[in-house]
DNA sequence: GTGACGTTTCGGCCGCTGCCGAAGTGTTCG
DNA sequence: CGAACACTTCGGCAGCGGCCGAAACGTCAC
């Protein structure tokens, strides 16, 4: 009787296409109402609530109600990591010149990963940051003090991020480019300052993100970051 | 037709009891011949095999034949890892005080998480490390050049971690303590090292560990830690 | 070669699950 | 208060998936 974590719930729970596409749609973080999701994923407003019932049923998706909209999101930043070392397994290692399209091609770009970003944007500043020594050390991506004083400057919140419940940094293992990204409570922070300093937009809906000229322009001057690279 | 990764196969790969058995029991990172698989979960040798193409099928397992018998064990410490995160969210969290039976005890206080350490043995060391600056951040677990320095003077092969392909040093989260603790390349040698030296031992099948009463002096004398608190 | 053995493949049964449309519940708005 | 709206629950259908035993396959031992 050797079984100790069963998976069999979370499985199947993940092992729907319209759920999978739920929660795909809901790992930038953001809550959204059951109509818009059945809707995305192309099934009826029933079965939309079937499925939701199931993914909160599992402990992957929790819902607020607001009047008559309810509105679900992922349970937390534990579900958003278990997803995203889940999707670094799924497909083929991404060989290069691998065709994408357009949609894609901006989703790999940047965007949101749960609540930090992530694509060759979260992948750069992690790299520049271990280079200047603002991060320990390039797998790790432990804070030195340095670097806390440097986001500090760029005003990203790194006390509230350091006093927060959840671990200060984590890696994150990027979906499309297979290289590690800061996550964890700091990640979090930075990714707020980058939004709030205007620095990145938001994608119409989901969670892919634009860089504004003023980012880009941001990165290269501060840390000598090229995005265009 | 935002949908980017599809969780469907992986789901359905792990949403069947049988299958979770399977997996649980390949966690220490061994291989095991489908008939041992089957006796475990308490099925058929043919529903066995019809479970073990599946996870083939989704990358979770791969097989090497053996003559007559083929081992199964899983794909890679990827899969291990994203096994590890999915654990993490499954069931409440452990209420102190919850009820556990002797075997999950003896998990509990040390084995083998596919390659390295866990347990609260794993989450002692990671402390220790932490505290006397072997590991810079106890969030992140970067090694420092005393940590590397140390390590290699108790017998771990760093050098090899550091070349490896695989991350250095990666954080794990523990399954029945919610604690972090040591993984990645780093964490796979210290494991190796451990079992090498006879600090710790295999339980006859699966991936518990018994700490010796070498180990325990060990750790003591090595690093102040006290295994019976 | 022949027989034993570990594993896979096949056929068939049963139950679960996804899907929908219709009806029901609760909320907002006029 | 009643109609419109967002969502959930219910009933019913179709198909998939898990299970087994029987048979086929490949390997090892003698």
């Amino acid at each position: 009787m050797g079984r100790d974590r069963d998976f069999t719930q979370l499985g199947k729970a993940l092992g729907a296409p319209a759920r999978s596409v739920f929660l795909n749609l809901l790992m930038d973080g953001a809550r959204r109402p059951a109509g818009e999701l059945a809707r995305a994923a192309g099934v009826s407003a029933s079965t939309a609530s079937e499925h939701l019932a199931v993914l909160v049923e599992a402990g992957l998706v929790t819902v607020e109600v607001h009047g008559r909209s309810r509105r679900y999101g992922l349970a937390g930043s534990q579900v958003a990591a278990a997803l995203e070392a889940l999707g670094a397994l799924t497909g083929p290692a991404p060989v290069s010149g691998y065709r994408r399209s357009r949609q894609m091609e901006r989703l790999a770009a940047a965007r949101f990963c749960y609540d930090h970003l992530a694509g060759r944007l979260g992948i750069a500043l992690a790299d520049a940051w271990a280079e200047q020594g603002w991060l320990a050390d390039r797998a790790a991506l432990a804070l030195t003090d340095a670097g806390a004083d440097g986001l500090r400057g760029i005003g990203v919140d790194v006390d509230g991020a350091i006093a927060a419940r959840r671990p200060t940094t984590r890696v994150c293992l990027d979906w499309t480019e297979r290289r590690d990204h800061l996550a964890g409570a700091l990640g979090a922070a930075v990714g707020r300052r980058f939004l709030a300093a205007g620095w990145v937009v938001r994608h119409a809906s989901g969670r892919g993100l634009d860089v504004t000229d003023a980012g880009r322009a941001f990165v290269r001057r501060t840390w000598g970051v090229d995005l265009n690279a």
